[in-house]
DNA sequence: TCTATATAGATGCAATTGCATCTACTGTCA
DNA sequence: TGACAGTAGATGCAATTGCATCTATATAGA
């Protein structure tokens, strides 16, 4: 027997608008960043983890659990995070294979720094259209359609 | 005097879901159009698009409009889907600049195949995570969320 | 009509992404 | 211990993206 799995319109219009809004608030925060002079996005979430993370550090692993970036990704990242000087990598003892990553005094105030431009952006296009019950009834439904292994 | 913007905790936790998530699923739905062994996603907003738009075609910068991409994206991405025999350019009489493009029998019957998959992920991933009430709400607060000037 | 400005689309080049693979180390099991 | 599968990260190369700019036509004013 055949399955048919066609989604119905009431799917097929939430699908639509969220892939159309968050390209479009993605879009309007990197505007942001970069009028402000700051790294993009993807910067703030490595030093944001890293920044959570503490004086331990973190795996290049652990960052690609809780970022959902490629491998490679990170790898490369780092790599430039490295460059400018906003995270140290650490050999580890027990691992031969791995490095600890860790947040530097520089992150650290870049990281502030792109707060400041970030924040204000989220506030503007997200904390000003909805009022805290709407918000809350959003984070409540999209929360229903993460991965069941996705973290937070 | 300082202008104080700081967002709200359910403004930056609504804002972390959005972004999580949206990337998520659209990783989840490309995987599925990559094992399907058809196009990405960003060939199918195209097709759609120009398949609504019908015999008339569309003209680049209205397919910018609609879809979000960056002009030289959208020049290239046609340029790619030309070469594939999925859409055709047509002069356009009336401004010597422009051009129409309109999708091809071949490019219908792309898009066809990659509904198939497609339609499935969004069934899949939404569809089968919200009740039909949920998707209304999820649509209606994503939708307030717009730019102004956003199409549909 | 002539010039300045705006719009449509293409493109050279640098940076980033994606894919596949590679190296190095770990842990398991015979 | 010695082979072997598994995990952590890096990297060569091709494709795509982003930026800046370019060409060509259109439009508005003087």
């Amino acid at each position: 027997m055949m399955e048919k799995a066609d989604p119905s319109p009431a799917a097929i219009k939430a699908w639509a608008r969220l892939m159309r809004v968050s390209r479009q608030l993605v879009e309007r925060a990197e505007d942001a960043l970069k009028d402000g002079g700051v790294p993009p996005l993807a910067w703030y979430d490595v030093l944001h983890e890293l920044a959570e993370a503490g004086e331990g550090g973190l795996r290049p692993f652990q960052l690609i659990e809780r970022t959902l970036f490629a491998q490679y990704n990170i790898s490369r990242l780092l790599a430039r995070l490295e460059a400018d000087g906003l995270v140290e990598k650490l050999r580890v003892a027990d691992d031969g294979r791995g490095q600890t990553v860790r947040i530097t005094g520089k992150g650290r105030e870049t990281r502030r720094r792109m707060w400041a431009v970030y924040g204000r952006s989220i506030a503007e296009l997200v904390g000003a259209k909805l009022s805290n019950d709407d918000l809350e009834t959003l984070s409540a439904l999209l929360g229903r359609l993460r991965h069941p292994a996705m973290p937070e």
